[in-house]
RNA sequence: GGAUGGGUAUGCCCAGCGGCGAGGGCAGCGGACUGUAAAUCCGUUACAAAGAAACACCGCAGGUUCGAGUCCUGCCCCAUCCA
């Protein structure tokens, strides 16, 4: 399923393939937690824009409009109309995110829903349950994302916790693949590795989820709150424990600074709600750094968001029209936005792999990073 | 000429109806955001700076009161209506 074309260092340039298609990696997945890239971006925008894998949530789409009714419906490929790769979240960033929300429980969390306060009881059996009904490309474990600044006999016992669920989460989803009315018996299923910034635990638990022959792997519970240096470090530490022929995915991250350095040290996915957030909210991602629209420097400035950028905004419109509409509260100001910084991301990991393949990828994040530091336009 | 309603810090809109060193919204300007409770959130524009010391202020000027943005009188301006 994963095979590694080509290695720079620890960089890896390879191709897994799956029932909706082959990932070519290293891979930015784009986030679409309600089954939409918020910011008005439809599936044939996806297309225009190069997204080869889209990222939606257990827990949001089972809340809202419920998983049965999606798994009625065909799934989620046919609901959303995208044929292509989808990786289902599990709800765990949402036992870090909705923590005011839930309680942690041995059998499995229960929330209180953020729309309208009814219960919801998530365990690993559920999670998987529901991301079956959605039919997703690749499903994920069902996790406890905790906090970076956790003490460590906190992290310890969640760690622990955590084992257990990816066991009963990789039981219940060998069950359900072979079940009659699953709609894609071939879901994957990656494990997701925890421990804060404590590299002992990281790595303990690295080598004892790698046992499991799952078909992935990831590492979570990463820029939730430590430094980029922390985050490298456990990154270095942990990546060597993971199965080398399986594909590594850091979750939620990142900055394309970020990514750069997670590539580097062995990252094959990555998701991040940057380039959609910020483009609604008018920060722009260019070769010389972000710019944020908003500032009055931009209110004469004629010019596409980045020279020579193939993105349907920068192929048409300027910086003063798309910073009027965004001012302006324009839907169409925000929707160019995130078209830009999606096509941002996806181009650089255009050139990321390009770079792989020519055995250039050092020189190549050595420029990319010097431009990112470079003087804003 | 008359009637009524208004003029509140910095551009606009407004709250306050005797204890006010006057509150909010919008706009403007700036910032934050990492497996999305986020088209969100935060900051922001007299002076001073924790000192019973100093003192800008509610269209303007007086007055009543221990105390006035608030009550009274006059004036100015705006809106609507009537002549």
């Amino acid at each position: 399923m994963f095979r590694v074309l080509k290695q720079e260092g620890r960089a890896k340039r390879g191709e897994f393939r799956t029932v909706h298609g082959v990932i070519q990696t290293p891979v930015f997945m784009n986030v679409g937690t309600v089954a939409a890239i918020k910011g008005a971006v439809s599936t044939e925008d996806l297309e225009r824009i190069h997204t080869q894998v889209e990222l939606s949530n257990t827990y949001h789409l089972h809340v809202r409009p419920g998983d049965k009714i999606i798994k009625q419906l065909g799934g989620l490929h046919k609901f959303m109309s995208w044929d292509r790769p989808i990786l289902t979240d599990s709800g765990g960033f949402q036992v870090f995110s909705l923590a005011g929300l839930r309680k942690i429980k041995e059998e499995g969390v229960y929330f209180h829903s953020h729309i309208d306060g009814r219960k919801i009881f998530m365990g690993p059996e559920e999670s998987m349950q529901i991301q079956s009904n959605l039919a997703s490309t690749i499903a994920m474990a069902f996790d406890e994302c905790a906090p970076s600044l956790a003490d460590r006999s906190y992290v310890q016992a969640s760690v622990e916790r955590t084992s257990r669920w990816l066991e009963r989460c990789k039981a219940e989803m060998d069950r359900l693949n072979v079940r009659e009315d699953t709609i894609n018996k071939n879901q994957l299923l990656f494990g997701i590795n925890q421990g804060a910034i404590y590299a002992d635990i990281r790595t303990a638990h690295a080598k004892q989820i790698a046992r499991l022959g799952l078909d992935g792997y990831a590492i979570g519970g990463l820029a939730v709150g430590e430094s980029h240096e922390e985050m490298y470090y456990i990154i270095e530490e942990t990546v060597p424990f993971l199965p080398e022929d399986k594909p590594v995915y850091l979750m939620g991250v990142g900055t394309p600074a970020n990514i750069l350095e997670g590539v580097e040290r062995g990252i094959d996915f990555f998701d991040c709600v940057y380039p959609s957030r910020n483009g609604r909210h008018g920060h722009l991602y260019t070769n010389h750094g972000k710019i944020n629209l908003f500032n009055a420097k931009y209110e004469l400035d004629d010019r596409p968001i980045e020279e020579g950028c193939g993105c349907p905004a920068c192929r048409r419109y300027s910086r003063a029209y798309i910073r009027h509409l965004l001012k302006a509260k324009e839907m169409l100001g925000m929707r160019l936005c995130v078209l830009h910084n999606l096509y941002f991301y996806n181009t650089m990991m255009e050139e990321i792999r390009d770079a792989l393949d020519a055995g250039e990828f050092a020189a190549y994040k050595k420029r990319k990073l010097a431009g990112f530091a470079g003087i804003q336009q």
